[in-house]
DNA sequence: ATGAAAGCGCTAACAA
DNA sequence: TTGTTAGCGCTTTCAT
């Protein structure tokens, strides 16, 4: 309510000396920070940069700032991250959570959150995921159909839900299509690429008869060690081992060869679970919290293919053949929107 | 200064009533914030990503905390992060520059800066870096060594400091050498993959008396698309084409064949940029500016070997070879520590 | 349309 | 050792 000319030249004077608010004192005073606070399991890991980045880019879009932490896939860690957030009082809280989020959330009761990714099965926890049981029955279908009878799979901690609900989906469809589900077959892992490494050369190792001819793998990280596995045990991906991998990447689409996956949109997980807290936010309305489900998709490359003979060693084969030629070559590889 | 059951009585009191310290108006009050801010080039490069652990991780043991932001390598949203950063009154900032850096630091010119992995040519700066020269230099000279006289680069933005090192340390070791330094091969990229893509298909199309028989490739992310763009054109690595890519990943360690690269010691690039801030912040006193440089080694996988003959068309022999024998196999990659 | 004053939660300084 | 007070920079309210 001022005249437009003072007004201007207000605005001026405080350019010129760079006069920037205090964004502290007015948080302080008007108790809104216009802060949102994130804890993702793993930085490192592309699926939860990419989250990162899609979170950050909305919540920017939206006059927020994410203040993005890291769990480490450690509780403790997790419990650390959050007690720090809270001291900064951010709006709401974005959060991959590890098996100890539940409980540690108790200690934040009033704040907002949005569970990603992946869900402590708190019912009244507003939830952005994706469908891991529709991606899992696809993978696992996809093997059968090639003639696979005798499929592993790799599957992440049972308390955390994305890894139950992958494996429930193997096992159901397994037994849909009339084969039996042989838990020697379907060995743990913590997520990371040596756990996969170590897994699959568990799995591979067994005797030819009882050793799975494909192998479903229950994330990103855990499917490079399986790759890795297989071609230390020099098993030729796909005619001596089929594998599918949960998760896209770059580098499940350029290895030798590109890699079936199940790919998740990753970013616009990111900008639906800030769509989604913000949302909270303002509709503070308590009405049903909302859960969002977003579809995986089937990316079939050149991992999987029929089974082959069972042999005594797995190297007594494997005639030579061209590296590049077997099967086309590959684009620059798609990433998330950059700009 | 109290007995120490108050004391005690006082603790399991805010204990029990989960009281948190308010961060903001402590910091308002003595005007420290305990955070640094932190601006990287591209979150989805892991190079930036594992940059950005380190140093989150050192703040952390430090008692501080840092704020991550995303340039996305454009000048106007590097502008952007650091004005709201700078409401946020961080008490210090670590940056990986775009070009418009230099301009947009004078408009915090209290704000005691750590110039990391490139730098601004500010003489006055703290800057944490990598021997660019001496990794330049590494890769080039193994090329020579292995025979090859027409060497390609591919070669980041002229206005980044890290690609003009490694573009002036190209052109030296081919001098040095005897060899003429042909500006035909040389092509500039904007560090991303499809960058690498374009500059190489380029590169890969001159006529083959003109071809470079091997490609020195400035960063990370061009180097995939270097890579890929030789698989188009069905040339075999190393047979057809030598590739030395620069930072190690992953993705170089277990594509086929594993990467020759200059490798850079990505998390202790972050501890240390840290840690030199946390030095500025501590001892104020205006000492010469600080320059850390972390050593580069040059890691020889097997996309590097001796020049193949000059042919007509790229495909017209390659032979079949065994894909996962002409190399030893790959243990899982080390990464940095997770713990 | 403008000015004055109170107070957000904390801590540093001082007084008792 | 304990209690009181002022003030960090801002916004909101109320009075002019």
């Amino acid at each position: 309510m001022v005249a437009q000319s003072t007004r201007q030249r207000v605005l001026n004077a405080a350019q010129q000396l760079g006069y920037q608010p205090n964004v502290l004192a007015r948080s302080l005073r008007q108790g809104e920070t216009r802060t949102i606070g994130v804890v993702v399991t793993d930085i490192l890991n592309p699926f939860h940069a990419t989250l990162a980045k899609g979170i950050q880019d909305a919540a920017d879009r939206h006059g927020y700032v994410a203040f993005l932490f890291n769990s480490d896939e450690e509780p403790a860690k997790e419990r650390r991250a959050l007690e720090t957030l809270r001291g900064h009082l951010p709006q709401g809280l974005i959060l991959v959570p590890t098996s100890g989020a539940r409980e540690h959330l108790k200690a934040m009761p009033d704040l907002p959150v949005v569970e990603l990714d992946r869900v402590t099965g708190n019912p009244d926890a507003t939830t952005v995921t994706t469908d891991n049981a529709g991606g899992g029955a696809a993978a696992t279908r996809h093997l059968i159909d090639l003639g696979h009878t005798r499929i592993g799979m790799i599957v992440g901690q049972q308390d955390i839900s994305t890894a139950t609900q992958r494996h429930d989906a193997y096992r159901a469809a397994l037994e849909a299509a009339g084969l039996t589900y042989d838990p020697a077959l379907v060995l743990p892992g913590n997520h990371r690429e040596d756990d996969g490494y170590r897994a699959a050369m568990r799995l591979l190792s067994l005797p030819p008869d009882r050793r799975p001819t494909a192998l479903f793998v229950g994330n990103n990280e855990m499917t490079v060690g399986a790759v890795l596995a297989a071609r230390a045990l020099n098993l030729h991906i796909p005619a001596d081992l089929s594998i599918v991998g949960f998760d896209d990447s770059r580098w499940a689409q350029t290895m030798t060869p590109p890699l079936t996956v199940v790919a998740q949109p990753a970013y616009d997980l990111g900008v639906q679970a800030c769509e989604q807290l913000l949302r909270l936010l303002h509709h503070t309305g308590a009405r049903t919290p909302a859960r969002v489900q977003l579809p995986t998709t089937l990316i079939i490359r050149h991992s999987t293919g029929p089974p082959g003979q069972p042999r005594t060693t797995a190297s007594s084969r494997d005639p030579a053949r061209p590296a590049s030629s077997s099967h086309p070559p590959v684009a620059p590889s798609a990433g998330p929107p950059r700009a």
